[in-house]
DNA sequence: TTAGCTTATTTCATTGAGTGAAAAAAGATT
DNA sequence: AATCTTTTTTCACTCAATGAAATAAGCTAA
């Protein structure tokens, strides 16, 4: 059920602060005049927001303009110390975290083994544990955190704070966000790890002042996600962005979420290795993906073959996000782009031969490889997202 | 580039008296006190705002509510007669023209002849000429006219007014709106014809208070049209929504648009027609979808075989849809829905088979066969969508 | 018929956010 | 030190929402 959007002096009021805040965010340093001729706000209330902000700590008075013939430009920014944040990425061994400010930079990191026990409690312990020593370690003032983001692989329901379904850990509806915030005592946000890699493309990367884009993820599994009309898309109930279980061919394999013919299960990682192990024997056969790319960097056919084919399904699956969406920017990343010439050139063909006519001429595709750090400083972007994020969406836009 | 809303009385003005409006709008009728629970506005506000609206003709006073112990509620509701829209339906070899009212109920219907020649030119004389018998015969006051949509098939830019591309017409980057706007001196909006039913579900069909939805055409081609977060969603540059013409078998026959194996060379009604026709003599072969289901009703084994395949390979879409976006609601519609026992219920099989996990659990599918009227209808609707559009949106939501 | 009761709707003083003109501040040049 | 230009703040004004109080309207029961 939507609520609508109602009007007031304090939507007013919220509208221009975070109007302001999220200019001055945006463009790094900015004056009261050109904040004034950016938001076209009138300077009256530029002078009142930003006093209101710089009392709050939130922005900073930092230096001077060029000289154009009279008074300078005070130049105003965000104050980094203003507040910082935890990510943690749950990973299928490991538990990553990093204490980032809040442009996601990364102050501190650590990097955790996962309990072999996946008891709900006992993991909840590592984590709050791990917060708290990333925290302590950091040296930052513990009352700067304003939150924590969590990342998980699966389907959660970002409202309720709740896990619904955990494939690495096997949790089932998992109230996680609750769990630790009592624990905490600090606001905990829980997301589906692929839209918090989105979320930090649109807040700190690629994305910023993209109306529709789509992060595609190349890995174990594929991933997606999506911004629709600056906001990230949630399907019904948390669900959506499975592109590695669209059907590529109904006649296929099982996949091991039970379906026939995912394409997961043509292009992932796992499905490259498979297809070279088959043919070789036991003592030479590759147990990675780095395995594969030796093997096909040292000329090997079928490894060849395994990653070229990867990758040409893969760009069938991008056209299918083209065809239906064409948004104006696909980033393509994950563990899983790292062998360019072998995986991601045929990839790249592959998507423009199945594009409709000129579809794909308004679509920039970015193809970047994500470490560690990317992950965790995603699942940061959840407190900064929230931070940031325009009062009428908490509102409810609804039209 | 994406201008940012900002907050001031005029927009909580706008805002608030848009809620009003569709408040009442979609309600039906309602008291001025069910109004301020429903808009959780101040009763002096819903006061105000009321009477402005019942001045400017936008509302009006009807009857009585029930007795509740005191005095009785005065019930608003829309003026149909504030205003009519006419809706405007390029068709392959007719064009179709509605007067409607403001809730999209048909006043007078007409059907003309596609002009043989396609030259811009005549067929703008033709459609103004269509807008002013409709009208004309209608009996409405012309100044009761708000605007005149236009539903093409094609790529279209809305914002704009300018047909990109026309697949049945010939055009290119034709700017159709303004050609009809300076001849009839009124609004003309322009959208993709799956678009305009689309708006139209949205507004006073299945779509109602839906925050995500997707609407799939079938018939001579695949189309779909989506609305995401309340707005109806147009990709970079008015392309999208090219279900059609998704890879379903990368080593599949070309396709009319020229790329091979696309869903819509397997699936649509030429599709089906041409795998039953190929394998039979050229007399007693079937030239349209209605042959083939005559056929299969009679029992014919090779007509059914057509349909099911076609269902199939329709499903196979419609998962790739869930999958991708998980919708909460599907409209399966357009002229290609007749065949129910034949062509949908496996659709509707292959759907659930090729849908990860239980994403499908949340999306309700609705099967509605769509005719001319509700294709004028649809294009009627963009003037509606204006008028009702919020003002946030006028605004450029940009978070 | 009318007083009394209840609920609906309007009225109105208040609040506060944006607006924009005018004042004040700040720095450079002469 | 006076002057010029630009930046920033101040302040009187406007107008929309708010919510309490006043008014309106209808039903019931004496």
């Amino acid at each position: 059920m939507s609520t609508f959007v109602r009007g007031n002096k304090d939507l007013i009021k919220a509208i221009n602060r975070n109007l302001i805040l999220n200019t001055v965010r945006r463009h790094g340093a900015l004056s009261r005049t050109q904040l004034t001729e950016i938001s076209r706000l009138s300077v009256g209330a530029v002078s009142q927001i930003t006093q209101e902000l710089i009392k709050d700590a939130w922005l900073l008075e930092v230096g001077e303009g060029d000289y154009t013939g009279g008074r300078r430009q005070t130049l105003l920014r965000l104050n980094p110390d203003a507040g910082c944040a935890i990510g943690l990425k749950l990973m299928e061994h490991r538990i990553v975290c990093a204490l980032t400010d809040l442009e996601a930079k990364v102050l501190r990191y650590q990097d955790l083994p996962m309990p072999v026990d996946h008891d709900p409690m006992v993991i909840v312990t590592a984590l709050t544990e791990a917060v708290e020593t990333t925290v302590n370690a950091s040296g930052v003032d513990r009352r700067k955190l304003l939150g924590v983001g969590v990342g998980v692989a699966g389907v959660t329901y970002p409202q309720t704070g709740i896990v619904h379904y955990s494939p690495y850990l096997g949790w089932h509806d998992l109230p996680l966000a609750e769990l630790m915030r009592v624990r905490l005592h600090l606001p905990v946000y829980i997301e589906n790890d692929v839209n918090t890699l989105t979320l930090s493309e649109q807040l700190f990367g690629a994305g910023r002042h993209i109306e529709n884009f789509v992060v595609v993820t190349i890995g174990r599994g594929i991933g997606m996600g999506m911004v629709i009309n600056h906001q990230l898309y949630q399907g019904a109930k948390g669900g959506m962005g499975e592109l590695g279980h669209i059907t590529f061919d109904a006649a296929g394999p099982m996949c091991s979420c039970g379906k026939h013919g995912c394409l997961e299960a043509f292009a992932a990682d796992p499905a490259v290795i498979a297809y070279v192990r088959h043919s070789r024997s036991a003592e030479d056969a590759p147990r990675t993906l780095e395995d594969v790319i030796s093997l096909a960097q040292a000329g090997d056919a079928l490894a060849k073959a395994a990653l070229r084919r990867s990758g040409e399904i893969l760009g069938i699956g991008l056209s299918t996000i083209v065809n239906l969406l064409c948004p104006s920017l696909i980033i393509v990343s994950g563990e899983g782009v790292v062998a360019g010439e072998f995986r991601i050139a045929p990839m790249m063909d592959a998507l423009r031969a199945h594009t409709f006519n000129g579809l794909l001429d308004d679509v920039q595709v970015i193809v970047e490889a994500t470490d560690d750090h990317a992950w965790a400083r995603g699942s940061a972007s959840l407190v900064m997202g929230k931070l940031f994020e325009s009062p009428l969406i908490e509102a409810g836009i609804a039209v």
